[in-house]
DNA sequence: ATCCCGAGGG
DNA sequence: CCCTCTGGAT
């Protein structure tokens, strides 16, 4: 797929999953090491969810210092709504540690040292690097971004690492972690991967698999 | 019932 | 590759 086509897709996405608003709670981090540890507690949970526990938190755990002291069950209580809070609880606080032992206190800026602390993997580390430090380091690939690329056509690729090339290549790099997030977001509501909503999809007129649907030939999905 | 901007462990 | 971890919103 060209550029041009390309850019069209996602301007049609951007106006259909606004950023903006949902950004919004992001913005309001004060800090690179509230980002951290927020972002670990939003796997699998909405930001609503983890925004009613951050007052608290914070309140009672300032500093990766204070938060390294507490134990895993005295900060399991509070960030109990959010679900997985007995793991996340223990991720935050050996996080929390290891920013102290290890990096001086501070949030590390790099892709590899973000992914050592306990709780970060790929997904949070970029998310991360682009809100904390203004870093687009690249693009993460999981199962929404790999199946909803493919059948648009950003790439032809299954494999990860030549699906992130392929976008990185296709987009401006400002826009990267947009398109992450917006990826994502149309393969959860629309994109799905059984019973894709054609009807409701914005840029169907120029996905690969709706032209091969309507010209009848079975997409081939792996 | 189904989903949430996943990560870690087997 | 698979599985588990978890509560809340819809």
């Amino acid at each position: 797929m060209n550029r041009e086509t390309a850019c069209e897709a996602y301007r049609r996405l951007l106006v259909q999953y606004p950023i903006v608003d949902d950004r919004r709670h992001f913005l309001n981090f004060h800090n690179p090491f509230e980002t951290l540890i927020l972002t670990i507690l939003s796997a699998q949970t909405t930001d609503r969810a983890v925004n009613a526990v951050r007052d608290t938190l914070f309140s009672r755990y300032p500093t990766p210092e204070e938060l390294a002291r507490a134990e895993p069950g005295e900060v399991e209580p509070i960030i109990k709504s959010i679900g997985f809070h007995r793991t996340k609880a223990r991720h935050i606080v050996e996080t929390a540690r290891k920013l102290v032992s290890d990096f001086g206190g501070e949030v590390p800026q790099t892709m590899e040292e973000l992914q050592t602390l306990p709780g970060v993997g790929r997904k949070t580390a970029n998310i991360v690097l682009s809100q904390a430090f203004g870093i687009n380091v690249g693009i993460a690939v999981d199962t929404h971004v790999r199946r909803v690329s493919k059948r648009i056509g950003f790439t032809d690729s299954t494999n990860p690492a030549v699906i992130e090339r392929d976008l990185m290549a296709l987009f401006p790099h400002e826009v990267w972690r947009d398109i992450n997030y917006l990826l994502i977001r149309h393969g959860r509501a629309v994109c799905t991967a059984q019973n894709p909503k054609h009807d409701r999809c914005v840029v169907a007129d120029l996905c690969r698999y709706c032209r091969e649907l309507r010209a009848g030939k079975p997409p081939d999905e792996e």
